[in-house]
DNA sequence: TCCAAATACTGGTCAGACCACTTGACCACC
DNA sequence: GGTGGTCAAGTGGTCTGACCAGTATTTGGA
């Protein structure tokens, strides 16, 4: 049997949880005021710190705004919200969002090249043997997921390669999207870690320091599954 | 003179700010444990919940960890942070880092195309009126202030006609680094947002629904900038 | 009619208490 | 020499109730 960790679910995390749904499934509408913190606390059965800890939370996402002495209201989230929101915007009520999903593979094709370009042009030697390990241990692993976490190990040495901040956050931000659904998406991702050939045309022409090279194969590794899963998605959005 | 409210400091925003920077800087290394939130209290001459609010937002931000029972330790933000940390990695200490503007100028080369060949592929009649206004506002306004913020504009309409969930996270995430620093930035972008004629091309493209070209007048529109001000943090970082 | 003071909200902060959990030490048992 | 039980100390989790500090609204005069 597969044992996991029991998740306690905190009070603070719970009234966050609902007020964060309340706003991005649209029940809460911008510019909406939010019921006072003590009446929160009151409806929801829970004390005020609780309430409060939340609703700061929710503020430091961009998602209301908080103003002393005034009320609470509802920011227009999708004007506002930062990268971070993007997990909860991919599951909504247990079900991957296709439009989120679809976003986000076209957003990886786009930039994954990118950092390959500048991992070419910056990496070191010790890179290219992190590249080897990642790609030796996704050799090694014959289990799905295992093999997903072994891709994301490649490109996250590749996003070190880069040395950009931004793409380093973004990659961190994207991760923090994927994993959680990566179970379920690991299946419909197999065919492209598969194609270990195409893993060692990236790492040789990073390690030739081939800029364009780095980029082409990079794109010739991800555009198949990227492709064949949009098409899927959008199949899926007609039916 | 120029008026500005002044700033109320709130108590857990002090805390977490103190404690941001003492991970951020480094004075916390990762995997060290926090005093505890009684102790911090005390030490920082602060209310219990003032503390544990600011923690439970570092923890949202992926920069600590909090365990129940146990200590509280510092991770390592590089690795975990998402893209909202990046505001606060441009401005340290009130100077501009520059390897991460120059991240930040990479990342916009980079991806702003992207932007636009979807915005070319998806938009709509109303995106390219929208554009219109952007562009007039940029030729109305004379103020390099004003006229960033009105570049800024004309790109958050593209980001709207790429129809992007990722796009337009990541865009407002940049904005959100951008923003605060404007001021100071505006001259040194001034050049920029006074190609008229490139956000022209770029409009045209996209009414045209000509991704390709889209793409390359985006990219001619952001190059120069771009190069010069890279070649420029290049010299300073030099010296 | 208009403006300003009173008032009734709102969020901001604090103190102190108690619960729940983890850790580590100690100890009895096999 | 392990195994599991017990306990105490320290940690985070949560609540209550109070008071401070702003804002919005009402109200009562001028």
């Amino acid at each position: 049997m597969a044992l996991k960790p029991v998740s306690r679910r905190l009070v603070p995390d719970e009234v966050f949880d609902q007020i964060l749904s309340g706003v991005v499934d649209g029940e809460l509408a911008p510019g909406e005021s939010l019921p006072s913190e003590r009446r929160l606390a009151e409806v929801l059965g829970v004390s005020r710190p609780a309430v409060r800890e939340a609703l700061q939370r929710m503020a430091q996402a961009r998602l209301v705004e908080v103003r002393h002495g005034g009320s609470t209201t509802v920011r227009e989230f999708r004007r506002s919200a930062g990268l971070d929101l993007l997990p909860r915007l991919l599951v909504r009520d247990g079900e991957l969002d296709l439009a989120v999903a679809r976003s986000i593979l076209e957003a990886r094709l786009a930039i994954a090249p990118e950092v390959a370009t500048l991992a070419a042009q910056r990496g070191g030697a010790d890179l290219i043997e992190r590249l080897d390990e990642a790609i030796a241990a996704l050799e090694a692993d014959h289990d799905p997921v295992a093999r997903q976490r072994a891709a994301l190990g490649f490109w996250d040495h590749v996003v070190d390669g880069a040395d950009s901040v931004v793409f380093r956050l973004m990659f961190n931000s994207l991760r923090a999207a994927y994993e959680p659904a990566l179970d379920a998406l690991a299946v419909l991702m197999e065919a492209e870690v598969s194609q270990l050939d195409a893993y060692h045309k990236v790492r040789a022409a990073i390690a030739a320091r081939d800029a364009a090279l780095a980029r082409a194969a990079t794109e010739q590794l991800l555009r198949p599954a990227t492709n064949s899963l949009i098409s899927a998605i959008h199949d899926l959005e007609e039916a």
